[in-house]
DNA sequence: GGCGGTTCAGTGATAAAGTCACACAAGGTT
DNA sequence: AACCTTGTGTGACTTTATCACTGAACCGCC
């Protein structure tokens, strides 16, 4: 069933109009729900999948800022549902995603009537505060090549994933070679095996780089 | 008069509590607002001076955050105070600072009772949002040289400013050798004279390094 | 004023990361 | 098979970070 826990603790006819008045969007695999500049068009509440958000320098290298997965709120569309500005940012559907748009007015509304939506709003802010603050940490003294292990352990486990040097570079924000050499360092010291396209850890406990 | 644009708008006995209850707080130049680790005590509204916000890694390298002035609200308060959770960063009082301080209790009032304070604290919300990417950005993708120089550019104009390599080397998460090394090369190229403890831009309009 | 301690700044050596340029390999397409 | 696109590997070089010092400037004290 298609669901958002921030929806859950309205009061009756508050819900009852909600749920009356949005209908999940489906959205596929590298489907982009917004783009840099483009204006907000609602409150976007993530009911299932995933939804990356990256952000491009003007220099063209971009990097991941964060993602959301089911319950998760667009925090970043507040700002711009606020102040009509576009967005800095843009959000790239990873795993297909069902998504409740909340438009200008229902938020308002929302906001008005209920405290436990303010409340999970606020939090869902401060979170996303707190993911910004340890990603400047990350990136602004943190060695890459921890980083891209700690990325490759926390979802390859001792498994097989299918990502390019490419992608795993923005994912770290820094470039792709840096993270063609890295890798390959990996594989020489056996913790690892690379492929066209995919990256295999060996050992159950790869050990640190 | 000490006054805070986000209360301006409040409906007349409103306003008239939150002014009767909160007598702003004085904090001299070097007070710590808040540390690492320490719970929320309220929300502080900042009603003149200025407030850096900055954070220290696992490595012990300190970033700047962001500054907070006049008429801010120090919105990374907010989340603390609704998880309970401690502060991840500190905040330094640059110049001197006046601030009140919104206890929890009267917070969730204003939010339910006032529209306009909900929208300072989103708006609020999203500029720190968007300096925190504007961050992440420049720290990943900028060199060096360039944000010194516009670093410096932005505060000193063309006169003199009393600041140590260490200091600068936390506003742009660096180390202070770069700094220095980065400073003498512009000191070379004629663009400012250094001494112990002080910068002086030499020509009207310095030129990029 | 001279002395000792502290804070600041300068610098060489070396390692890590980013940039540029290009070679080549794996997979699709026609 | 010939061709094209995309992904990877690598050398050469620059920029940034780290480590280990040195010495200069300032402060307080006798």
């Amino acid at each position: 069933m298609v669901q958002h826990s921030i929806l859950e603790t309205l009061s009756g006819p508050l819900r009852k109009e909600v749920l009356g008045s949005l209908q999940p969007l489906h959205f596929e695999h590298g489907r982009i729900l917004f783009r840099a500049g483009d204006p907000c068009q609602g409150l976007p509440l993530v009911l299932n999948g995933t939804v990356k958000v990256q952000m491009t320098g003007l220099s063209g290298h971009s990097i991941v800022l964060y993602r959301m997965g089911a319950d998760d709120i667009c925090t970043l569309s507040i700002g711009c549902l606020m102040t009509g500005d576009g967005f800095r940012a843009e959000a790239v559907v990873e795993e297909d995603a069902e998504v409740f748009m909340v438009p200008r007015g229902l938020f308002d509304r929302l906001m008005d009537q209920s405290a436990d939506f303010r409340l999970g709003i606020m939090e869902s802010y401060g979170r996303r505060l707190n993911d910004l603050m340890l990603l400047v940490e990350e990136v602004a003294f943190r060695r890459m090549d921890e980083r891209l292990f700690q990325w490759l352990e926390a979802r390859v486990g001792q498994g097989m994933m299918t990502i390019t040097h490419q992608e795993l570079a923005v994912e770290l924000g820094t470039a792709r070679e840096v993270v063609s050499r890295l890798l390959k360092e990996f594989e020489r010291k056996g913790m690892l095996r690379l492929a066209r396209g995919k990256i295999e850890f060996t050992s159950p406990f790869p050990g640190k780089p």
